[in-house]
DNA sequence: GTTGATGCAAAGAGTTTGCACGTGT
DNA sequence: ACACGTGCAAACTCTTTGCATCAAC
């Protein structure tokens, strides 16, 4: 009575495939497509618990990895666990060591690096990925100032997302 | 008495910085330096076990990430936790999406990405590391075949390291 | 009505920590 | 001898899974 209806674009992407939409899976779709923080589940799982109170953290951990199976959302490894990103098209990482922000970048000069390798190895390069590291604007401002925890301001108040870049 | 003495390269870099050359801490961290397998905790275990059959799992990860943290061996994450390597000069890496076998791969094409990058950000980029995955050379061959399981052979058998590029 | 999705709780896997004892320097 | 390192076991965190129930189609 609450999930979506055709038209919907998560609604048409999901029965695609022949899976159902619940009002979680939408919702998690959604928020994790909403923002380019990378949450991690438990971020998720705060944030969806805020429209819907009912909802299990198994069920977001089921929900995430059913989505990344299928192609919907990307999973990254990080020392505290998985992230979730809401952007499968190819794209670039640059992780404040400041702030601890994790900021999409474009795809700069894939191509040619990928070739080379590909050349000088034997190697059948499928795809590749690059995380970068520094101080991003905002940071280089102020002196050595407080790490602000990074997505502590999307898991605890408005969806508004910093939105730096969007590839 | 059966830890190392002046002169060896791993006892002269722990004890100029004040650490203690223990039996255990010198074997782990020779056994990472001595692969590019990039293993993990309980894989570097395995193999301290084989010699030293007393250290703990305990004492493995308290030593790995002490030499991390030192600078002798680099962190990575992984979907199954950490792995380590034994190699802090600056390379890349490629997974094989059929074996398994993280690879290191010499540094291709850093400068100008991280030049044009910062240019049209503002970041400080201090670092970066490019993930390539797709098959290697020797998985390459064979059809759609067993996925050999990583660093199988690392862990159960010789100290024979694959050696692949040497960084 | 079928079949897959969910909530709950329990189980797993990887990693960390408190404490008393052992050991490098 | 002193301080750091170690073994053991318990604790912790993140993630997965079994099962009865519920809901999308």
């Amino acid at each position: 009575m609450k999930g979506g209806r055709a038209g919907d674009p998560a609604h048409d992407s999901l029965r695609a495939r022949g899976l159902r939409l619940t009002a979680p899976r939408r919702l998690i779709l959604e928020l994790v497509q909403a923002t380019d923080l990378h949450p991690s589940a438990t971020t998720v799982y705060q944030r969806v618990r805020r429209r819907l109170p009912a909802v299990s953290l198994a069920t977001v951990y089921r929900n995430l990895r059913m989505l990344a199976v299928h192609g919907l959302l990307a999973e990254r490894a990080d020392a505290a666990g998985m992230r979730f990103d809401g952007r499968p098209s190819p794209h670039d990482h640059f992780t404040c060591v400041v702030c601890g922000r994790i900021y999409d970048v474009p795809p700069l000069a894939a191509a040619g690096v990928r070739r080379a390798l590909g050349a000088s190895t034997g190697f059948e390069v499928l795809d590749h990925r690059i995380e970068f590291s520094g101080r991003c604007a905002r940071c280089r401002g102020r002196k050595g100032r407080s790490p602000r925890t990074k997505e502590d301001l999307w898991r605890a108040k408005s969806s508004k997302a910093p939105g730096v870049f969007r590839t």
